[in-house]
DNA sequence: GTCTATATTGTGATAGAC
DNA sequence: GTCTATCACAATATAGAC
């Protein structure tokens, strides 16, 4: 491999490293082409020669996290995940996506086009379907909502202020508090 | 009050709903004024009559929900405030304030000159030290943050799928659901 | 209170030299 | 692979007439 090319594919990571900071920061919207020049040292154009678009950089980011969740659903909707595990891969998921979650969840200027793409609502529908079972009422259901709450945000904001990092023990109770949530 | 003045606070009012909702959907740097002024039908100088700026928009809309917030955070500062009943006041208040938490929730776009006034950060830290104990573990630290998650997030994703109305069954599950999340 | 017109800056993106 | 220079356009905001 040339020494250019393999600059060349390191600067393509840098860019994504710094655009995963920045939208998380500020904002896909309010994270600026400029900005991610700035912080990576070169000029704007220099950024286009790696990524054609501000979207395509959006969509590098994403693409490896959500196929994540999208494998997760296709299994539930195959067999039958019994809830402690479905819990426990989903507290794990979002632990290990937890930079991209960062930057993506509930930014609302991120194109619903590229969302889209990934069938985000579907894949939700489908793990509480999984966990409240195909017939539930809207109490079963109501628990169900909360037991995903706790593995999904629950452990978000505990990473985020563990510095990316998710303590055994923290992941021991939150498994457990979901688990009591699904309980009538 | 003459027919104009009165027009004029029609029209603010006006321009705060259809602000509310264009940052709702699309994020605050996602939404130019632009887009305000054309769904008010209006020009976009029209809008500059009644705020002063985009971001004067903005906080017209979150003051009183924030300020709701940050007065349930000095009760519990002041007073010992079981866990039901911060927990139930916490329900409602997501779901009265769901229109202004559908916009804030995580839009990196927003100025953190403007939350910091209200110190989110700070209320959300009392409320858990509120619902675990002023010298809790981590343990127990964890399964205040579970709890709060459930009221807050669940409670949330409920409203938004619910058209802006949380049942009273959900809310009795939810309420149910995060006190067994604080139970060890 | 609302308009048209405009100033000014910022944005995503491209051309072409090196 | 990176640069400077530039385009076309969208953004916030203002001036001044009606």
């Amino acid at each position: 491999m040339a020494v250019a090319e393999r600059d060349g594919v390191r600067t393509r990571a840098r860019i994504l490293e710094i655009a995963q900071e920045l939208f998380a920061k500020r904002g896909y919207a309010g994270t600026s082409i400029a900005d991610i020049a700035r912080e990576l040292g070169t000029s704007k154009a220099a950024l286009y020669y790696h990524f054609s678009s501000k979207e395509q950089i959006l969509g590098a980011l994403i693409t490896e996290p959500l196929s994540m969740y999208t494998a997760l659903a296709e299994r539930c909707q195959k067999e039958t995940v019994p809830p402690e595990e479905l819990l426990g891969a989903l507290i794990d998921l979002t632990t290990e996506t937890h930079a991209v979650n960062a930057l993506l969840s509930n930014d609302p200027s991120i194109t619903p086009t590229l969302l889209g793409l990934y069938d985000v609502e579907g894949n939700l529908q489908t793990f509480i379907r999984s966990l409240a079972g195909p017939r539930a009422g809207e109490a079963s259901r109501a628990r169900a909502w909360a037991a995903f709450t706790v593995a999904k945000q629950a452990t978000f904001w505990a990473v985020q202020a563990g510095n990316g990092k998710l303590s055994p023990a923290a992941r021991k109770e939150f498994l457990a508090a979901a688990l009591r949530c699904l309980k009538p």
